[in-house]
DNA sequence: ATCTCTTACGACGAACGTAACGATG
DNA sequence: CATCGTTACGTTCGTCGTAAGAGAT
């Protein structure tokens, strides 16, 4: 009888990724354009999502708990997944493929590559900050 | 300069495969346990958040659009993809992956499914309604 | 006339930012 | 004491369900 959701957001994902490379909440923030605080109330929720904690904040470092170090690759998955999703719609001709497979394993640094690489479904998503 | 967010959603996902099996809004509503005015708004916010029309609902029949025959297989993969990355983190033993590896194509019928099978984790997830 | 999808509306919940708190080295 | 993560609070936005509207067969 218990509805255990799984309600998982790409979100949570993101942050969750973000957090697992920094290995440390302020960064990964600072890195995601938002305050601790919302990390920190993300990662809650998608502990409390999945039911397992994923990391382990004890003292000043943050370590992945085995279910968190299980849940990084599979995260990288889902947001890859999300990605070429989106690519998907957008694809009018048969070249955006490249971009797409290109983005994949640095989908997380969305917010600087694609900058770099100026693509153009890619590049509408560079932000300019400092 | 234009910041498309690209903040697609997994139940906007599992709403659009929904419709784009059973062609058609009442249905998938019905199977999804929403009324038909959620399902339409949240494919219309997928849509608008994707950039593009993904379903043609000229008159009676809804059809899935050059855009939305693209991102049905992506779709899937994603939520196969956050179906891996929830069980990854109740993964104590490693017998779960065959559980994992049965729901993946089937994914959207999750509502049955499981109950059918009757696996752990799954099971938590069956709901009881007419 | 009936079925299907859309739009309007009020309500609940989630996420954000600001700010204050507790803990660790 | 300085930094890092958490908690509290008010605001804003999204989604839901109920209900009414537009189009087509």
């Amino acid at each position: 009888m218990v509805v255990s959701e799984g309600a998982v957001d790409l979100r949570q994902l993101e942050y969750f990724l973000a957090v697992a490379e920094e290995l440390s909440f302020t960064r990964a923030a600072h890195r995601l354009h938002v305050v601790q605080s919302g990390v920190s109330a993300s990662i809650k929720s998608l502990e409390r999502d999945v039911g397992a904690p994923l990391l382990d904040r004890s003292s000043k470092h943050v370590r992945l708990t085995d279910a968190g170090a299980r849940l990084v690759p599979q995260a990288y998955a889902v947001l890859e997944a999300a990605q070429r999703a989106r690519d998907a719609v957008a694809a009018d001709d048969g070249e955006l493929s490249g971009t797409v497979r290109l983005g994949t394993m640095t989908s997380v640094r969305l917010l600087d590559v694609p900058a770099i690489l100026g693509s153009t479904t890619a590049a509408t998503r560079a932000c300019s900050c400092s």
